[in-house]
DNA sequence: GTCTATAAATCGATAGAC
DNA sequence: GTCTATCGATTTATAGAC
């Protein structure tokens, strides 16, 4: 699914770091088509309207926590599936850095994620799994704890020169406060 | 400092508002004028620039910061100047959920931050106390958790429909975790 | 798949009257 | 402090040639 032109793939590469700079409001067209170097006639080709860009930025930025959900899912424990689903969503974001922040950063991309039920459906599943089993009103705060701090701690200004392992193993050592086990 | 006239109060307001519906870049002058119910020359008469306005919703949301930090750095430890400070921090971000978030979510108010110098300073002396004594890289990290799960868990939807109260205290209980007092 | 050219609307910003 | 009116630039988006 999601089967990318090159094309399209230049489009969503050079759009989820324009997104990142400057936001998703502040990012135009014209910006996505100066990056790739062809005209904004050509980025249309592509894709009718902005958020049909948003749209296949957030599916990629999404499709690699379904594939780390996917085998959080099938642990044999619910706590093993929180363990591995946490570290592959460390994984991700240390990996894109400021690009996988904007996922849960950007209002407009927060309001694409609320509006637009597969995304519901993904976040949803994420969220069982990180509160375990009870779903009580303050259990879902730790879930909303490690998605901010894992999201948050990746582009903090305060990371920025740590290298993609160093920040992996810090990031996971404080996590792993929170739970017991990660 | 910082005196505001009724007419420039209402600005902010209507602003910070819209900047945490849409975003700074996805906030037009036209649309803080609507929402005001005036003409976009009125806002231009408070504030001549876009820029500006930015700035004054930071002021407006970097003072009750401020506020919490001076009463932090007059605690006699550093253990408690923490403890004072987190709790400041939550307190402020709670109260005002969303509005708070914005400040260190979006990428436009991000550069704003990092680019004036006023706001670093108070962001560095934020980032001193929280990290306690020792600054090395990896000490870094736990303030850049602790800031991203403040700003990030007051707008995530999973506390949505949770109490100040509630929110707040369970807030507290998970950043307890981290670091053993809060 | 990319281009030129253009439409219609909105953007940030200003001038000047009241 | 607010208004009307306007500027020039930029916005999203489309038509049609290559």
């Amino acid at each position: 699914m999601t089967a990318h032109t090159p094309a399209q793939a230049r489009v969503i590469e050079a759009a989820l770091a324009l997104f990142a700079e400057h936001g998703i409001g502040g990012t135009s067209l014209q910006m996505i088509a100066d990056a790739i170097g062809v005209t904004k006639a050509a980025v249309y080709h592509q894709y009718n309207t902005k958020d049909e860009i948003v749209l296949a930025v957030a599916e990629v930025v999404l499709a690699g926590l379904e594939a780390a959900l996917a085998s959080a899912e099938a642990s044999p424990s619910p706590s093993r599936a929180r363990e591995v689903l946490i570290g592959g969503m460390i994984d991700l974001a240390v990996e894109r850095r400021r690009m996988a922040g904007i996922l849960q950063r950007d209002p407009v991309m927060l309001r694409f994620l609320e509006e637009h039920e597969p995304f519901r459906k993904v976040m949803e599943r994420v969220n069982r799994v990180v509160m375990g089993g009870a779903s009580t009103p303050r259990a879902r705060v730790p879930a909303a704890v490690v998605a901010s701090a894992i999201a948050g701690t990746v582009i903090h200004p305060l990371g920025r020169d740590l290298s993609d392992a160093a920040l992996r193993s810090e990031l996971t050592r404080q996590l792993r406060k929170l739970f017991g086990s990660v």
